[in-house]
Formats: structure tokens, C-alpha cells, sequence
DNA sequence: CTTGCCCACTCGTCTATACGAGTATGCCTG
DNA sequence: CAGGCATACTCGTATAGACGAGTGGGCAAG
């Protein structure tokens, strides 16, 4: 059995109030955080940290779920405990939706993910008519039935996003925001064809601990919250003409808005 | 011992491949969605299920601590576990800081939750000069040295909010702005009385689970994100002014932007 | 009636053990 | 040399038991 790095970790204080588990929760983090565990690396196994703090398995193993929780570690099934890297992140800007953006073919995903050197790729495409859930009903004023178009979007393979559109039908049967690919410019460009010029967007922002479906949807580590974002398009005559709902993996944004101070 | 609801929870699938723990977790979490265990109402105890389900404390230990990652339910120790009820939430609109709103005397904070019937408070005020985190300084423009105003806000007694203001100590030593209250409107009313007026904000959002510090500071319940939140301000000529650093309970806000679709 | 204690019930921590299943390595066999 | 298997290591799941500590209700003493 290969033995500890010495000096990485300290020794247990029997006289501390804090349990032995935090104690060692806690020395794991710091040797993190100081990067004497760097991204990527593997942690002490199980057995390793039972012979050197002399404490029982499950002891341990608590310790460890203290850093999945945070989002520190995660586990992988006979190969160890890592240091979990930080993910490359994709900047939202608040003007993605600009007019001026919406001149080219590709959608904004793939033009973004290009220049940042990416690969992306867009999966799951579903569009079909289906019942307005109640909040949906609500911000489109009321309607009852709607065009969905779901799709998830990855990024060199891994999931980073997961959204759904909603349209009232009035609009978008029959056009081309009803066919799997809209088109040059995405759904926003075919709205303002179809006379619905494009007014401003609203932004609810939400963070929260996912679904289970959504750790299954966007393979998400314990540990990584989900960032919930939900945008209403409206037209100039203050009609609301698109809810857009999506889930994001935290780790992967960050969202970036620039506001007028008047 | 009272026995259990009769009906709430099923029976265990043994040839499931999905692990006993999860599925005691799933048939919880379930029975929680649809309103079988309504806010802030006790669960089984541990006892209990360990005899509903004959399996041993530890898996029925282990799928509540499944649920608290999610954030579903906490534990309070003598009493049981609970529901987590959803705290009422903040919303920060992205006008929030426009000048029409900086008129009166009084804090957004405070102004805000007076009118959502909340009992505001704001503690833990320090303000100090000190040396720029690299961050900071990189926001601020290569500053060295600056002046942090820190303080916590609280909403009924819980808190929900850290936050630090950065200004470089060109502009704000010696000013109101260096003084524990302000006065009326702010530090932005401050700056803009000093010849500094604000063009625009910029604001990145970032999610992710809390620190152990920002746990205790915040008092969050286990399976509770944090919106990270900086809002750099900039005057006419386009220098940075301000750097603010947010930190919120993510179960206590919605954020709302309001974009032109231009 | 009030005070204070005891006790039952709750979750928190920790030990010790067992077996299963995924991974990687190296050796052995063909 | 190539393929397959044995093995040792990893984490995953589950059991059974012990003691500690916070909470609240009931009972007994004052």
C-alpha cells in the first residue's frame, strides 16, 4: 500500500468539539484549496485515510460526501476520489439576443462554442404541440396550447444546457418555427419575418439543486447546481410571443449583463 | 412507536438493480412532490422507516441525506426531519439601481422589503481600507489599495445577503462613502455628488454551492446554493468606480433583467 | 401551581464487518 | 506476441450495534 504524502495532512484533535469526520472533511478541503491537491488528482483512498487518521471506513466516506456536497471531489467507482475540475465556461452575454447577431446562418451556440475553440453540438431535437402548463399559460397570456421545441446542447460532448421553447400557435404552426431547424438566425429571426418585431426580453433567474432527471439529462456531478433561466420575448405591442425555459449546468456559465444606470 | 401513514410509502422492488437507499429516497421524494408531506411537516422518523422498510438506521440514513443534497428536506436534531418550506423569495429587478430610484433616503433593501410586509435588517458593517484582491484590482483598473464596505442583510431574521463594495481610495477616501452609513441614496448618490456619474452597470452571475463560511454567515440548510453575484459600476468617462461583491442564499432570490431586443 | 427532573424519542457520530462491482495490472496460457 | 484470466485495488451498499446530545412531555416534589 503506498503511504501518504507527509505533511499533506495533519493529525485528528481528540479535544475538538468538531466531529472527526469535519476534522477530516476539513484538512481534505484546505489541501485542496492550498492546491496541494490539484484538479484532476486523485485523493488518499478510502483504506489510505483509515490507516493514517486510524478512524473506521464509513468515517471517512463521510468526509468524502462533506466534499461532494460542496462540489469539491467527486468519486469515481473503482478508480478513487479527484479533485474535480473546473469545467471550461461558457460567458452569456446580455446582448446575445441583439438584432445584430441574428444577421448570420449559424445559431448563437455554435458560433459561440466555435470561437471559443469547442466543439459543440445540439441533441434531442423534439418540437410538438402540446398543453400549456400553468405557468407557461401565464406568461404568454393565457393560452392553452403551445408549440415546445426542446433541444439539449452540448459542449466537446458534455452537456451544459437543456431548453425548451414555448410559442402560442397562432404563431407558430405552420411556419418554419415548427420544423426541427428554423433556419438562419434560430426562431428569432423567423418572429420578426413574420411581422412580430422584437421589442425586449425578460430574464427570471433561478439557482437551485437539480431533478434527478435533471442530473440524468445534463450528467451532472453531486455537488453542481443548476442555474434556471427563463425568457419571455415580447413584440412591440408588448405582446408576449416566446417562453423560453432553461436549465444550465452551473459550472459550466456565467452570466454576464450590462444595465443602463439611468 | 406511531406507526406510519398508511399508503404514503410502498414497498422496496429487491430485484430492482437500484440501490434499497434510493429507492426509500425516491419513494420520499415522490410522496413529498405530490403533496403527501406538505411544507414544513415531519417526516417518518428514522426509526420508523427503519421498521417500515426492515432495512438497517444507516440506508434509511442515507436516503435522507440524499434528499438534504437536493435541498427537499433538513434535519433538526431531537425533533426530525422536515420538509424544507420555500423561504419567500427576493426579486432583484434589473432597475434596481436606476437613478429615479436613488432619490429618497432610504436603502433599495430596506425600501423593498417594507413594501413585501418583510422585516429588513442590514448588520455586520465594517468598512476599511485594505489591500485589492487580484479580482478586484483587475475590475477596478490596477488599483492597490481600496476601500471595502461589508454588510449582511437580513429579511425576518434571516439572512440572506453578503455583500462587499470595493472603491478605490482616490475617490472614496475621506468622503461619506468611507463613513458606516452613507446617507441617503447610497454610495451611488455619494459618487455621483462627487462628479462621478454612473453610465452603466455590468453584472456576472454565477451559481454554486456555498463555502463552509458562507454556510455559517448565511445560515443556509444543507443542499442550498449561492448566486454569486459582481456588479462592476462605471462612470462617463468609462472608469470602473465600484465593485460589488454578492453572495445570496439562491432559495431567497430570483434575479430579473429586462433587455432590448435591439 | 410551579419547578425541576426523568425519560422517551429524535437525530448525530462512530465502529466493525461483509459482500458486491468497477478498474487496472500483470502474469500465464495458448 | 496476443488474449484472457486472476488478483489487488478502488468505491458502493448494507448490516448491527453503541453511545452522545438535543427536545419535549409527563410526573413528582416543593
Amino acid at each position: 500500500m503506498p503511504s501518504l504524502p507527509s505533511g499533506v495532512l495533519g493529525d485528528l484533535d481528540p479535544t475538538s468539539d468538531r466531529a472527526v469526520f469535519r476534522q477530516i472533511a476539513d484538512q481534505l478541503r484546505e489541501a485542496i484549496d492550498r492546491g496541494r491537491f490539484k484538479e484532476g488528482e486523485k485523493l488518499p483512498s478510502e483504506a489510505e485515510l483509515v490507516d493514517h487518521y486510524g478512524v473506521s471506513r464509513m468515517t471517512v466516506r463521510n468526509s468524502f460526501s462533506v466534499l461532494q456536497g460542496e462540489g469539491l471531489v467527486h468519486a469515481e467507482h473503482g478508480k478513487g476520489v479527484f479533485v474535480r475540475p473546473r469545467p471550461p465556461v461558457r460567458r452569456l452575454a446580455s446582448d446575445r439576443f441583439a438584432r445584430r447577431h441574428r444577421e448570420q446562418g449559424k445559431s448563437a451556440f455554435i458560433v459561440e462554442a466555435d470561437a471559443a475553440g469547442s466543439h459543440p453540438q445540439v441533441d434531442s431535437l423534439e418540437v410538438k404541440e402540446e398543453k400549456a402548463s400553468q405557468d407557461v399559460s401565464a406568461r404568454l397570456g393565457s393560452v392553452r396550447r403551445v408549440l415546445a421545441r426542446r433541444r439539449r446542447y452540448l459542449l466537446d460532448g458534455r452537456p451544459v444546457e437543456f431548453a425548451t421553447s414555448y410559442l402560442p400557435l397562432d404563431i407558430a404552426r405552420g411556419t418554419a418555427i415548427a420544423e426541427p431547424n428554423p433556419g438562419p438566425g434560430g426562431i428569432y429571426a423567423r418572429l420578426e419575418e413574420l411581422g412580430h418585431r422584437l421589442d425586449h426580453f425578460e430574464e427570471e433567474i433561478r439557482a437551485r439543486m437539480p431533478s434527478p432527471a435533471e442530473v440524468k439529462t445534463l450528467r451532472l456531478a453531486s455537488g453542481v447546481p443548476v442555474i434556471h433561466l427563463i425568457r419571455t420575448a415580447f413584440d412591440a405591442e408588448g405582446r408576449a410571443v416566446e417562453v423560453c425555459d432553461t436549465v444550465m449546468a452551473a459550472d459550466a456559465y456565467v452570466l454576464s449583463y450590462q444595465l443602463p444606470a439611468t
